[in-house]
DNA sequence: TAGATTGTTAATCGATTAACAATC
DNA sequence: TAGATTGTTAATCGATTAACAATC
């Protein structure tokens, strides 16, 4: 499948996008598509469409363009997202919440194994099938599941000491919504951060730049 | 306060992250910190964060290195974090009101002036000290008080009338949780998209990736 | 003074765009 | 055949890194 050896991460912060695209097209019974239709949907050039795509193979056709269907599960099979890794939820506030149902609700790249939480007022409590389990079980949890991905939805104060049971429990992938900077303290783990508040701020910078203008 | 015309979108996106650890610092008691103690938190080099800085203005000491508070000011004025933009959040779903919960608790960037729903279930219910509106009543809303940014927490399929309606009302800029493209439809609005399944899926990818090695 | 660290210019690197032969 | 559109190489552009004089 890998066509090369090193795929930018550029690109592959675009694959997700040309999925959805895709799956859209797909929906609206579109067959083909152009590099030139895809670039105007991600608002980039039909070059950039077609040097991206062409990093995972040759999939269009000269004078026709791309099979929807096709390259949309080309792009399912590159991201991987058919797997269904197991995750466990750490921290069910809102955001927590939120994302638990999110995740459960696309039933795909991870399945939902686990809530874990300090509030004795939320512990016992069912979020769909799942019981949301007193943080002290933690450890004992993964020892006795397969646990791939842990989804961290608490404060930065209180995250450390539980990546470090995690970690030690063999967790090595994060999906990280505190400000805590797990790269710098553990060694081979994936993270991915979503910083609410930054994306916050980057509206606030924008809005305050139109305004000066 | 700009010392040059055209900042780079780059730069822009690692300004919340040198305010975070600016004041992470400024908490602990560091009065002053080099380049090079802050690429090292930013996972860059101390020559980045010098050009990055020096976008806006020479805050350094030779040397010496830079004032910790005086650069955390500084960058606080440039992203203009310190203002309450008056928001309206529309649905008020999982996601919905853990952002409409984060974004009351920071008390920075945005007041959340109305929340908006079209559930029976939800409307009239409280949400702090707001009242969840019937989204009919969001023109009429817009109308009578002045709307800087709408947060769009509501499904792709139901977003384009509303954004519409948000538009029409003179709404510009849009927190927008959606996969609903604004730009594409809207001209001259400023838009912060969050996707939170393309996050997913880029942690699945980089899983996947991982496993194959 | 010597060591540290800045601001800034120049060099490098990587990503995007343009161009075009190949071909459907 | 003519028009459309690909895959791919080359050119351009922009962002990152290195280097170093200035100076605290």
């Amino acid at each position: 499948m890998a066509k090369r050896e090193n795929i930018s991460s550029s690109v592959i912060r675009r694959l997700p996008r040309y999925y959805r695209f895709l799956r859209e097209l797909d929906a609206m019974g579109v067959t083909h598509v152009s590099s030139g239709e895809l670039a105007r949907r991600m608002r980039s050039t039909a070059s950039q469409v077609r040097q991206d795509l062409n990093c995972f193979g040759e999939f269009g056709q000269q004078g026709i363009g791309y099979n929807v269907a096709m390259l949309r599960d080309v792009i399912e099979d590159i991201l991987g997202i058919k797997s269904l890794y197991p995750a466990i939820l750490i921290g069910a506030g809102n955001i927590g919440l939120a994302i638990a149902n999110q995740v459960m609700f696309e039933g795909r790249c991870f399945e939902l194994i686990g809530i874990f939480d300090k509030d004795p007022e939320k512990i016992g409590k069912k979020v769909g099938e799942i019981t949301i389990q007193n943080i002290d079980e933690l450890q004992t949890f993964c020892e006795n599941n397969s646990v791939s991905t842990a989804i961290l939805c608490v404060p930065k104060s209180v995250v450390e000491p539980i990546a470090e049971t995690l970690y030690g429990a063999g967790v090595r992938s994060f999906w990280n919504f505190s400000h805590y900077d797990l790269n710098m303290k553990f060694d081979n783990v994936i993270v991915e951060n979503v910083h609410l508040s930054d994306s916050l701020m980057q509206l606030c910078f924008r809005l305050k730049k139109q305004n000066n203008d």
